[in-house]
DNA sequence: TAGATTGTTAATCGATTAACAATC
DNA sequence: TAGATTGTTAATCGATTAACAATC
């Protein structure tokens, strides 16, 4: 399945008014949708009930023709003249990316920066309950990290049954990630957020996003090189 | 300037068999030159000397005709009927991506996930040093991580000037994330990779990208449902 | 009604891919 | 030369944007 793109099948389905269920929705859209799901929590906390897609889209930081675009995927949920319900949208995109269920993840490897994820608040305050710590490193099996014990790897078939999880998150070194990965997928894990800085095979029922902390730093180091480049002479 | 997207300025200039040095090269390229660099540093490490585009398009997880394309926006530095040259490869492409100069980056926000990335070994030995780190909190400044003293967040304008840091990691706390930022614009800094979960508002000569973790969690929970979504009955 | 704002269309733009001539 | 593989073209595909009719 696609890795940090690729477009998301769907039918092509006709529609009524609000008959959106399971239409089709084009990835880049999916991706936004987590930025406006946030920045509507933020307007719901300030008491604003009522958001047009100008101010909403500014305050994701996108054109309003394709805030308004993207919504329209999920169905028509605005009204004209008027805006949007801010608590009508927050449900919406939240049923839209399957935040009305509960969902459970595991973790895999819980070195440096397993640890920090395993107690980044983001993830709990934003629909995800962290179930699991695995590792499978003697030292750190049986050691406690935000209340959790971390457990071994070999404990993982277990785990994935026992919670009902589908959703990993891969923060071993990259050395062992597609051995680890294939267990998870041996285990029945279907989505894998990828920490470790390698490129993952997976079967396509499998999705994988992978956060490559140094190849963003690389974007920028890109980008830095263009700014203060001298300018080419003119060929002549 | 561009957020996680966006058409890279460049000109358009003719160019000879290897005048490569500052051509246009697309967003989304860049983006894939960080990942053919690390899997060119495997084949580097395991003593191959020639990929073709084929091998290495394989162990990059894209498409052969893609790669060749991304590839001869550097230049052209293949040989027909054999391949590439690793060594020479992997230089051009540390080159396009700025990575033959010296980069500093300095770490603002040292709680739970900035400790993790001023120890994630991964900056280092993929071309970059952090070089300071700052922090807001009292009681943060003056500790130890990983060798480093972090300094109070005051300090600012003097680390960007004494180390020539133009590239900033903004691993805060959303709530005051904007101000720092603003912070960051004024000492000068024109790369922010930015950790919290908020739109930053910064001056169209300064790069920002982000890495929001829930958000990824999010893209995948929208898929799983998909994956586990009942099929709509046809419309009649 | 007049003003405001949505939802959608159509144009544009950029990215991906297959195919193949060039050439090692 | 024959075989292999690049670099580039052209077609396709998907994403973005401006503009505006629909409608609250």
């Amino acid at each position: 399945m696609s890795v940090n793109g690729g477009p998301t099948g769907g039918s092509g389905a006709s529609d009524g008014a609000h008959a959106a269920a399971n239409r089709y929705v084009p990835e880049a859209t999916v991706a936004r949708l987590a930025t406006y799901f946030r920045v509507l929590g933020s307007f719901g906390e300030n008491g604003t009930t009522t958001v047009s897609s100008d101010e909403l889209a500014t305050a994701a930081g996108v054109n309003s023709a394709m805030l308004r675009k993207d919504l329209s995927f999920l169905g028509s949920y605005g009204i004209r003249g008027v805006g949007y319900d801010v608590d009508t949208l927050t449900g919406q995109i939240a049923r839209a990316l399957g935040l009305t269920v509960h969902r459970s993840v595991v973790l895999v490897g819980v070195g440096n920066l397993g640890q920090a994820l395993a107690g980044y608040a983001g993830f709990g305050s934003r629909g995800f309950h962290i179930a699991a710590l695995l590792d499978a490193d003697p030292a750190r099996v049986g050691t406690c990290i935000r209340g959790l014990v971390v457990r071994d790897i070999a404990a993982l078939a277990d785990v994935v049954h026992e919670e009902g999880i589908t959703i990993a998150v891969l923060a071993t070194p990259a050395a062992v990630a597609q051995d680890v990965c294939d267990q998870l997928v041996a285990a029945g894990i279907t989505s894998i957020l990828n920490f470790a800085p390698v490129v993952l095979s997976v079967p396509p029922h499998v999705d994988v996003r992978k956060v490559d902390l140094a190849a963003e730093l690389q974007i920028l180091s890109f980008h830095e090189s263009r700014k203060h480049a001298m300018p080419r002479p003119v060929a002549r």
